[in-house]
DNA sequence: ATGATAATGATATGGCATTATCATTCAAAA
DNA sequence: TTTTGAATGATAATGCCATATCATTATCAT
């Protein structure tokens, strides 16, 4: 992955235009309004590697495939939709967990999702 | 599943005594000491139907296969050591998650998993 | 204790995400 | 513009978890 192909490009853009983590799958449909041919076997080679160069970093959720996001983002969790399956980022934290561990325990690290209705669905519900 | 086997009794115990989810190829592991000659299918039979029957739940953490422990515990989270792998329940919860989420967004459910040492993990790095 | 049949165990098969293969295309250096 | 080999696209192969199959075993109502 050394060239800079209309196919890696599309891949990245696709990404950070979306603004939120897709699945190989959403990567593919999204890039393809761009590069129509464009197959999925290039989708997972270019995820490969821009991940490999923290470009993109892995999002994963409970039950769910790998989903990509662009990388550098400050410390965040994430909401599924349970409607439209849609991952979203979520810019807060609860805050400190260490107190919730069992005793003797050590905590590192945590992760958090949400569930619920996102913006649209939530609104398609109201009507 | 409407008859009492050894192999069946053997799985819900093995669970039971855990008192943590256990992954199918760890049911299988904790079974085998009561019914040596046990199979893995006869481990992923009675799992389905014992979830079925609301006797075991499904516990689901980022990036792992489906775990499974006694169902009707009240609201909790887990704990997964990054040396041993082992999942603990955790039995507290930062409370309610709704501000957190964009506005626009409901939120109905939330998953928290803790990551770091459990105690035995941490009691060896710490000799 | 016996018989009907549910459950088991060994293993083949299925399902699905991801990777490997390879002929072809195309980026980019000269 | 030519050239070269990296990248692509189609698809076969892989790997893994889980389920289906089926001959055998064992539960349990009688």
């Amino acid at each position: 992955m050394e060239r800079n192909t209309r196919q890696r490009t599309a891949i990245r853009d696709a990404i950070a235009l979306a603004n939120r983590p897709l699945l190989a799958q959403e990567v593919l449909d999204a890039a393809q309004t761009q590069v129509p041919g464009l197959g999925i076997a290039t989708v997972y080679r270019n995820i490969k590697s821009l991940v490999e160069e923290d470009v993109l970093q892995e999002v994963r959720l409970p039950g769910d495939n790998p989903r990509f996001e662009i990388a550098g983002h400050k410390h965040h969790h994430h909401f599924q939709c349970t409607q439209c399956l849609r991952v979203f980022d979520v810019n807060a934290c609860p805050g400190d967990m260490s107190r919730l561990a069992p005793a003797g325990f050590t905590v590192e690290n945590h992760d958090l999702t949400l569930y619920g209705h996102c913006k649209d669905c939530a609104a398609l519900a109201a009507t």
